[in-house]
DNA sequence: GTAACTGCAAAATATTTGCATCCTT
DNA sequence: AAGGATGCAAATATTTTGCAGTTAC
């Protein structure tokens, strides 16, 4: 278990148990985000469907984490980039959903581009994402 | 009821029923989307759960709605503007959630920006969600 | 030792399916 | 009359909550 894990762990106040760490490992060694049923799977039946639940909730809270929503309307989760603490988050990469091998990728290279909205509307997040087929399918 | 209602109903080879010309008038008589509790409330208990799921898949599947993923993972349906018939429904606009009010609006004067992806990847659809402060709530 | 985390059971919600009946065309 | 749509019941699936036992610090 690479000491990365328990070092965000730490660095958020959270305390270091098997279910964080193992959830924690998948995200950092899978490239794509995850959904909840993901992780009950990859895991093995290791730990209990409520331990995922609250897991993924608190790791969303402190910003390790970050939900995807996705057009088919299943919540998939993909780790943050850089420091998105304490609840309040933004994102500034775009999302990708691969129509072909079902994997979502947020794609750190690419900014979310500037949205011109109309007077009278202030902006304070911007969530881009886009469907198609990814690199690895295009081959 | 309008007219209206039902020529889009006709046009889209559906019968004409109760529950689909109350659905679809809420629908027209509401600027933003509505999620399936909204409708359910708003039709004032008239008809069945059931029959909201099903009229709402119908009405996606013909593209007279469709769907809105956001952030906090309700799913939420607009209508669409034009002819998005057959399920080949593309978004050209961008849709709005007001963070005050709640609401999800579609700005169809603002298009989908253009996302330059990195090498490999190609582009079936874009879908732009901001969160914000809308018109009225800005006042 | 204390506070935080987990697992189990169960409750609350949400969604889907089958089927008999009713309505639209 | 025939096919499609609805409503009800019930089966599934998903998410939340309470609580007792366990673990991290």
């Amino acid at each position: 278990m690479h000491e990365e894990i328990k070092d965000i762990l730490k660095r958020n106040n959270l305390s270091v148990t098997g279910s964080r760490e193992k959830i924690l490992s998948l995200f950092l060694s899978k490239a794509g985000a995850l959904a909840h049923g993901d992780i009950e799977k990859k895991a093995g039946e290791k730990f209990d469907r409520v331990t995922v639940y609250r897991t993924l909730q608190t790791f969303v809270d402190k910003g390790i984490i970050h939900a995807i929503p996705t057009a088919d309307n299943s919540i998939r989760y993909a780790l943050c980039k850089d420091d998105c603490s304490g609840g309040h988050h933004h994102d500034h990469h775009i999302h990708f959903v691969c129509n072909h091998c079902g994997n979502t990728y947020c794609l750190d290279d690419v900014v979310t581009p500037e949205v011109r909205l109309p007077n009278g509307y202030t902006t304070s997040q911007i969530e881009v994402v886009v469907e198609g087929t990814c690199k690895a399918c295009n081959k």
